[in-house]
DNA sequence: TCAATCACG
DNA sequence: ACGTACGTGATTGAG
């Protein structure tokens, strides 16, 4: 026999911290519940036990309370997004069939005790599964600890185990806590006395009874001695606080624990409320709630009719549904028909035919490979999905069946029956009509889709000699960097590995360490930039990384994916930023260097076809300008009005003084608040990017804020506005769910509160320039010019153009964006054309 | 697989 | 008292 006893509340507080915040679309947070299932499944997997009990503590005072006021004082209290989630946890445990135990009065780790001991009296094994390391003195020849150590992974504790970590029985770990105490637990100790002294005393005298027997010895230094004696009665009652009691008035019988047949359907349905969509198949409650509804499943099979895979049909036409599932199928009605890719392809043009698909990206790549265009296509319901909830991390059929409550029963191995993705589509068409995402989704996110997969289809064509001659000079560079940091370091080492640096830096050379990390001390640039003066190493490290950052993700990650036809194939996602941005891989070509003369060499090497030019357009401070429109703030329009330099006339509009007087530290004090603005930057950070007091940061960002009056209220408005809805807008009408507002977690409320700040800005700005996309791309198409869409970089868009279209490529641009929205101050662009990236921008 | 770092807007 | 700027993707080292 088995027994497997799990401490809820501390694998409740390990699932919490071990997963970032998961919440549902309307708020609840989930991350605990997901955390503690998937610590149970591994937990069940390793023990394979024949009885599961749960153990929970009451609310109530504890026995351990009474005696002894101050125990747990200084415990924090349990969060509150967490505390939402244990009574969740519990539900859904005993819908699981678990039985869950608890005494009015006694904590969790004593019913841990008690139960151990009852195995021990029968002989049966127990495993105890905890994250607190005080269970570890129940360790026994018949009882096991599986310590949580974070991601569903536990650390197996027994006897030998203890012993090589402490030196000492898993019985005499009460001594030696008695001894050094436990301040998250307000257990006193003796004062003066730490881990180490304590572990000496027991390993040496056996017992805090046996360290007063000898106190004597003179192995026992004399302030030691001393200590023993002021506080033997908190060591004393230390020992009572500390040992974990066996006597819980809870069932102990062999048989009590059997997990029980629980009631899988409302287990399914609770877990979809959740919107643990993977977890019902982990558990397997799809089989059981299914086993357990034959009858219905029956009726349900009689009443549709019985649909099995078909040809498509030759000289089919009218709507039909279409979408990947291990190879595609085609839906109309109750018919389902498998396709290849050779029988897909024609009907993406077919005339006859109106495709509402999921995910089109792929299927006008297709049309496009075989020379079509994808024209059927009419309605991407993957697109639909990212409108309704940017905040996903993937999109998929299984999962948003189950959001949408589709009566549908997708499975990764099989296509759904016929009739569900009907359903699941319309139901996500009415969203999006409910939440008026509609405008946003015909003008803009469909069109640009093909638009998208146009860009990927063409490609830009590079200079791979001129990037492989750049590579062998870096590579040189590198080397002699390197070369110099061991000299200096006077030993050989991995220079990018940040822990072996950290250790060269901070331990061998003794400089001053900065920020910690999680793993260590930082050596981020920041850190080692203030420590450049202190060891001419810095430099070359900085210099080393530099190089490094060159070579290997830009001159090997680029030649890498060079094409046959000499030209790079970057794919722009629509799904993935959750502001509405593109984002852009394999390889991203949105952050190739600039900000420096050496990385912006790279840019002579994206270059035009022969014949051809780039012609470049970039949208001048779009951001900052989608902020004087929407705030309305008449002064920050005026300044955009005023000056060519809208930092400049920032900063006069502060000081109240002519753009010609302002002073270069006004103005970059300026630039850093219109940024930092947008970002919910404080004074802090804003002073120390400054480099000035704490003070005068505050001082900016106040007449920053009383010289632009209406930009403050719309701040707090944009952000009040969020917290009341649990979402925030761009003026398209794009939506990002914000739950982390209502936290009361200050750390990810103001998180949530930036983001609030900043989505509405940078989402516009994206909504903006994905309008001006579409509208080149048609116009381009209309006017029949053989110019090109080849990249788009966030405020910025490149065509390729034959020579003698430049000028018109560049006119339609600039006509394009400017005019695609008309805000309350101009949205300019500068445009530029060249024969490569480094010339046209 | 995650953390650290750094490239871009 | 908190802890200090939004949004991405690629590479590297290390458990």
């Amino acid at each position: 026999m088995r027994l497997l006893v799990l401490d809820g509340n501390s694998i409740a507080n390990r699932a919490y911290y071990g997963i970032r915040l998961l919440s549902t679309r309307d708020g609840r947070y989930t991350n605990a519940v997901f955390g503690f299932l998937n610590i149970l499944l591994a937990l069940l997997r390793e023990v394979q036990p024949d009885e599961v009990a749960v153990a929970f503590d009451l609310k109530a005072p504890t026995f351990r309370h009474q005696m002894y006021d101050g125990y747990k004082a200084t415990r924090h209290g349990m969060p509150e997004e967490l505390a939402q989630q244990m009574p969740v946890i519990r539900e859904l445990l005993a819908l699981l069939g678990y039985r869950i135990v608890t005494a009015e009065g006694w904590e969790a780790d004593d019913i841990l005790g008690t139960l151990a001991a009852a195995c021990e009296m029968r002989g049966d094994a127990c495993f105890l599964a905890t994250g607190d390391r005080d269970s570890l003195q129940l360790i026994s020849p018949a009882t096991t600890v599986l310590l949580a150590a974070g991601h569903g992974e536990t650390k197996r504790m027994d006897e030998a185990a203890v012993r090589e970590q402490y030196g000492v029985t898993p019985a005499q770990l009460i001594e030696v806590k008695s001894l050094m105490g436990d301040s998250s637990d307000n257990i006193p100790g003796v004062k003066g006395i730490g881990e180490k002294t304590a572990l000496g005393l027991v390993q040496k005298f056996g017992s805090l009874a046996g360290v007063y027997e000898h106190i004597g010895d003179p192995s026992i230094k004399p302030k030691q001695r001393e200590n023993l004696l002021a506080y033997r009665a908190d060591a004393e009652l230390s020992h009572v606080l500390g040992t974990i009691r066996r006597d819980a008035p809870i069932e102990t019988e062999a048989g009590a624990y059997a997990v029980g047949p629980g009631d899988p359907a409302a287990a399914m349905a609770l877990m979809q409320d959740l919107e643990l969509f993977r977890m019902i198949d982990r558990l397997g409650l799809r089989q059981k709630a299914a086993d357990g509804a034959v009858l219905s499943e029956q009726e349900a099979a009689s009443r549709l009719p019985a649909v099995t895979p078909s040809p498509f049909p030759s000289g089919a036409a009218g709507e039909w549904l279409l979408a990947e599932q291990n190879g595609w199928f085609a839906v109309q009605g109750d018919t389902v028909c498998p396709l290849t890719e050779e029988e897909l392809a024609p009907l993406l043009d077919d005339p006859a035919l109106a495709l509402h698909v999921f995910d089109s990206a792929p299927l006008y790549a297709l049309a496009m490979a075989r020379g079509g265009e994808g024209r059927a296509i009419r309605w991407d319901g993957k697109l639909a999905a990212y409108l309704l909830d940017a905040g996903a991390s993937r999109y998929e059929l299984p999962r948003l069946a189950d959001r949408y409550h589709a009566e549908a029963a997708f499975t990764c191995e099989a296509f759904p029956e016929a009739g569900k993705l009907a359903d699941l589509f319309a139901r996500m068409k009415q969203a999006l009509r409910e939440e008026e995402q509609e405008v946003l989704y015909e003008t803009i996110e469909f069109p640009l889709a093909r638009v998208l997969a146009d860009m990927t289809r063409i490609g830009v064509l590079v200079d791979r000699a001129g990037i492989e001659s750049f590579g062998e000079k870096i590579t040189a560079l590198a080397q002699e960097a390197e070369a110099r940091i061991y000299e200096k370091a006077g030993e050989r080492f991995n220079p990018n590995s940040p822990r072996q640096l950290g250790e060269i830096l901070f331990e061998k050379m003794g400089l001053r360490h900065g920020k910690k990390t999680k793993t260590g001390w930082s050596t981020d640039a920041a850190t080692l930039e203030e420590l450049k003066d202190e060891a001419p190493i810095i430099r070359d490290i900085l210099d080393y990384r530099t190089y490094q950052k060159l070579r290997s993700t830009y001159v090997e990650g680029l030649l890498k994916a060079i094409g046959p036809d000499g030209r790079i194939h970057s794919r722009f996602n629509q799904t993935e930023a959750r502001t509405g941005r593109l984002s852009s891989d394999e390889p991203n070509l949105q952050n190739i260097p600039i900000r420096t003369e050496l990385g912006s060499q790279l840019r002579a090497y994206f270059v035009a076809a022969p014949g051809c030019l780039l012609v470049d357009a970039d949208y001048s401070q779009i951001e900052l300008r989608i902020l004087a429109h929407a705030s309305g703030d008449k002064n920050m329009q005026a300044a955009f009005r005023d000056g060519a330099d809208i930092h400049r006339a920032t900063a006069a509009r502060i000081y109240n003084i002519p753009e010609i007087l302002v002073t270069p530290a006004q103005r970059s004090g300026a630039k850093a608040v219109n940024f930092g603005i947008m970002y919910g930057k404080g004074a802090f950070s804003l002073a120390h990017d400054l480099g000035v007091p704490l003070a005068k940061g505050k001082a900016f960002l106040e007449s920053y804020l009383a010289a632009f009056p209406s930009v403050d209220a719309y701040m707090k408005n944009v952000i009040e506005d969020a917290r009341e809805k649990g979402y925030t807008t761009t003026l398209f009408g794009r939506r990002r769910a914000l739950p982390e507002l209502t936290s009361s977690n200050f750390q990810l409320r103001s998180a949530g509160e930036r983001m609030a700040r900043n989505t509405p800005i940078q989402g516009t700005a994206a909504d903006v320039i994905k309008l001006a996309m579409v509208r080149v791309w048609e116009r381009i198409r209309r006017e029949g010019l053989r110019s090109r869409l080849i990249l788009t970089v966030h405020d910025e868009l490149i065509l390729e153009s034959p020579e003698d279209e430049a000028a018109a490529a560049a006119r339609l641009l600039r006509e394009e964006m400017e005019g695609c929205v008309a805000y309350a101050v101009p949205l300019t662009t500068d445009v530029r054309e060249g024969k490569t990236w480094l010339e046209a921008h």
